[in-house]
DNA sequence: GCAAAAGTGTTCAATGTACACCCATGC
DNA sequence: GCATGGGTGTACATTGAACACTTTTGC
């Protein structure tokens, strides 16, 4: 089964978003064999003199033509059979992006393939092991989320408490209560408070907020980019 | 700088013990250039048809002839320039051992190559990036600890309280009330307590525990290996 | 009888959880 | 004036932290 002398690296990249009200991947439908047709995560080789954040970079910037978004090294992959007939290993990384800073026309238009968000609760068959990885990357998601605010990455720079709460909602896919979300969020002190409301589309306007740069990048080392 | 014109893919194992009360990690001296001479956690070549898992317990067993014990893998490093003269990306696992398990004149026997325990508080200097995977390995072994009780991975089949908290004491490096640790570690419900004791060595007998395969496998899925 | 480690409970603070009503707006 | 989502506080349970004395044994 193995024809190829050497081993081979990728980076794939689970690209997660929030889009009407659910989580989604981003996916792409391969052009070519192994598993033409079959809908895949984005990856690409690693080059010899690139480090592995940079691959992963680089092969974000060409799919999606978006850069400076949270991206962060999962897990490598290597099983021998993953890959048909070579060996390739893979280095598996996640990035949250906003589904507005991508514009999948622009996208696609990189390419000849298909491009685009699937619900994570409603996949399609994928190539080689991506759906491992792609459930990996949730869980590391969730993990993340439990405490460090890595939602901020997928919301505007201003947003209401209850995006917010809407945000955890569909990454932890649950329901929470608002009171005590809210109270829990006001009380970790890493929320900007604006004197600025929603402007109203037939109900009560709703004060804005961002996070406080400053302390989200003393204590998670995220530098926000905006 | 790049000689390769392939990539090379490495394990590299950070095997950690508790030995004379301290947090230690085994050690190779390199016989070989690079790094001649300078001190390396163990590690060698991925083989074409191997996983990466295989691959670490392969050389964790060539370099220290032990078996099933707890692996884990921690990260994927890969910068260009960490290998000098040729491109060479490591996948790195940390492990944990009981010291007495390790006979290092039988490991030694294997290799010409020195091999050491080390306190991970009064290290030489190490080869390539391993300061940096060995911090990471710390890092993970803490986090582990938190949520889950991979100490019985260090400990006896039998042990005291007094054994397990001095564990977690070396390796969070603080100091533990007695009480509290006894009344959390018993509240948790993953411990059997035997009617046998310590034999006194001029002092109380103090009562023998084992950790409750089963549920930590339930909890944990990791399988308890005496 | 004394040195040395084993063993044992209570109080307080902080955090998390459950829960229901009024408010501001557009229509 | 009503429908819609925004906004607020209190009581209770759980968890973590601080803290000191008695017990059992070998010598």
């Amino acid at each position: 089964m193995m024809e190829s002398k050497t081993h081979e690296v990728t980076v794939d990249i689970v690209i997660l978003t929030i889009r009407k009200k659910k989580l989604e991947v981003l996916l792409i439908q391969r052009g070519q064999e192994p598993y033409k047709d079959k809908w895949a995560i984005p990856g690409g080789f690693i080059r010899l003199t690139e480090n592995l954040d940079d691959a992963a970079k680089r092969v974000l910037f060409e799919k999606t033509h978006v850069k400076d978004i949270y991206l962060e090294q999962l897990y490598t992959f290597g099983d021998p059979y993953r890959y048909p007939n070579a060996r390739v290993i893979t280095v598996s990384y996640f990035a949250l992006i906003r589904s507005d800073d991508l514009k999948l026309e622009a996208a696609a238009g990189l390419n000849i393939q298909q491009i685009n968000w699937h619900s994570v609760y409603n996949l399609p068959d994928l190539a080689f092991d991506h759906r491992q990885i792609l459930d990996y990357g949730m869980k590391r998601l969730r993990e993340r989320l439990e405490y460090t605010p890595v939602a901020f990455q997928l919301l505007p720079r201003k947003f209401t408490l209850t995006q917010l709460q809407r945000t955890y909602e569909v990454i932890l896919n649950t329901d929470l209560d608002k009171r005590n979300f809210r109270k829990k969020m006001l009380s970790l002190g890493i929320l900007n408070e604006y004197e600025e409301f929603t402007k109203a589309s037939s109900k009560r306007p709703a004060r804005l907020y961002s996070f406080n740069d400053e302390i989200i990048k003393a204590q998670t080392g995220f530098v926000v980019d905006i």
